[in-house]
DNA sequence: CGGGATTTGTGCGTATGTATA
DNA sequence: TTATACATACGCACAAATCCC
C-alpha cells in the first residue's frame, strides 16, 4: 500500500474521531512533518479526502473539514417499496412548494402541452429519520385543478386529486437512471455530492384515457435507499 | 491560468477531433516533450480529463480515450426497456466468464442455500456501439444445470434454460439502487470512477413454484442509459 | 518461461506563485 | 507588510504493471 494511503487512512480517522465540521486539518506542512513525509505525500493523501468530500481546499487558510461522514448502510427499515414507482401515492410526503408556473420545453413536451404553456408544480418530499431522503416535483397539466390543489398541504396526492376532483390517475411509464446531484439535490436532500441519486421520473394519464395528467420527477439519495419491486 | 489546466484544454480538444474511445493518448513521456513541462504537469492535466470522465489511466499500458463527445447526451436510442428487469432476457448477451464457484454468504442467503454451497456463476454483458454497457452476474442454485449451461455462450439464459432443461423462470422480486462503482465495474465497463451505476439485483424462482433457482445482479453505466418501463 | 523495454504510479527535494490573516 | 498556508512546477529516482521478443 502506497504511503499516501495510509496517511490517507489516518487522517480519514481524525477526521471522524477528532475534529468537528468546520475544524481544519493542521497545516500540510505539520503533517509532513508528523508523517516525516515530504508535503506533496500529504497532499496527495489529502486529495483522497476531497475525493470523498469528507474535507475542503481553502488556498491561504487551510483543509477544512467538511462533516462527520456517518457510516451508511442499508439496514432493512429503509427500503423503499415498489409503490415509490407511484409517486403520487406516498402517505406521508409534506409539501415543500405548490404554484403555478410557466413549463420549460421538457415539461410541456411530457404533457403534451404547447411550449410555455401554465402548470401546476407541487414540490414533495418524504423523509426517514428526520432526514429528507426523497424529493419529488409534481408536474400538473390541467390549471383549473388548482383551485382545488392549492390546499393540499400533506399525504397522498393522487388520493387527494381522486377524493377532491374525482380523478383516477393511473401509471403510464416510467423512467429511471442514476446520476450526480446538482447543487439544488444537495441542498434539499443534504448530502455531499459526491452521493448518487436515483431519478425516477413517470407520466400519469387519466384512468382509461390517453390523456397525460401528470409528470413526476423524483430523486432519492441512494446510499441508504434500495429498491424493492415484489413481482 | 496554470500551465496544467492549458494542457488540459490542448488534449480535451485532441480527444474529441483526434482520437476515439479506446484509443490511447501519446504517453506522459512524449507529451511532456511537446508541451514542454514536466511530466508531472502533463500527469496533472490528464487528471482534468479523468475527472471528467473521458480518459482513464492504465499502468503499464498508458492513458485511453473513453468516449467521444455525443456520448455525453442522452439520445432515444440508447434507451433500454423494462425487459432489462428480467436480466436472463437479454437477447444479445455474451459470456465473459462461465463457472461453477463456492457461493459467498450473501449469495448463499439470497439463493436459501447453506453457506459456502457450490453454484454456477455466469457472467454475460451486453454492448451499444461497441462498448459494454451493462454486465449482469447470474448465480444458479442447482448445479446439476452445469452439464448443460456450460455450453450457454450467447443469447438470452432464460431461454436457453428453458430450451435445453425444460424450466421456466420467473422473476419474483427486484431490487434496485444506485452505488458508485468498484474498480472491477470500471474495468469492465470502461467507464472512469465519477459515473454512478445502477444496480439491479433479481431472485428468480422455477415458475409456479417456491424454489429460487437464481440470484442475478447487473451493473449498469447510468450516464448513457435511462432506464424506460411501460405499464 | 525469462528478461528487457516501455509506461504509469509513487515519493523526495526544491523553488516560486497566490491567497489569507 | 509580513508571515503562513495552499497551488503550481521542475527534476530525479525507483516501483509496479504491461508488452514483446
Amino acid at each position: 500500500m502506497p504511503v499516501y494511503l495510509d496517511i490517507a487512512t489516518q487522517l480519514d480517522n481524525d477526521v471522524r474521531n477528532k475534529y468537528q465540521a468546520g475544524d481544519y486539518l493542521p497545516s500540510e506542512s505539520q503533517l509532513a512533518l508528523r508523517f516525516n513525509v515530504n508535503r506533496h505525500t500529504v497532499r496527495r493523501a489529502i486529495d483522497e479526502l476531497v475525493a470523498t468530500g469528507m474535507v475542503q481546499r481553502h488556498q491561504g487558510k487551510g483543509n477544512m473539514v467538511l462533516r462527520q461522514p456517518h457510516d451508511y448502510y442499508l439496514h432493512a427499515g429503509a427500503h423503499f417499496t415498489g409503490n415509490l414507482l407511484e409517486q403520487g401515492s406516498l402517505p406521508r410526503s409534506e409539501v415543500l412548494q405548490a404554484r403555478v408556473i410557466i413549463a420549460n420545453s421538457k415539461i410541456a413536451e411530457r404533457l403534451n402541452k404547447p411550449a410555455e404553456s401554465k402548470v401546476i408544480h407541487i414540490r414533495t418530499f418524504r423523509k426517514i429519520d428526520g432526514i429528507p431522503r426523497t424529493v419529488i416535483d409534481h408536474y400538473l397539466s390541467d390549471t383549473t385543478w388548482w383551485v382545488v390543489l392549492k390546499y393540499f398541504n400533506t399525504g397522498s396526492l393522487h388520493q387527494f386529486i381522486n377524493k377532491e376532483l374525482n380523478i383516477e390517475l393511473q401509471r403510464k411509464n416510467t423512467r429511471l437512471r442514476a446520476q450526480m446531484p446538482t447543487n439544488e439535490d444537495c441542498r434539499l436532500l443534504q448530502i455531499n455530492s459526491n452521493i448518487p441519486i436515483l431519478k425516477i421520473k413517470t407520466t400519469n394519464v387519466i384512468k382509461g384515457t390517453n390523456i397525460v395528467a401528470e409528470y413526476s420527477s423524483s430523486n432519492t439519495r441512494s446510499d441508504v435507499i434500495e429498491l424493492v419491486m415484489e413481482h
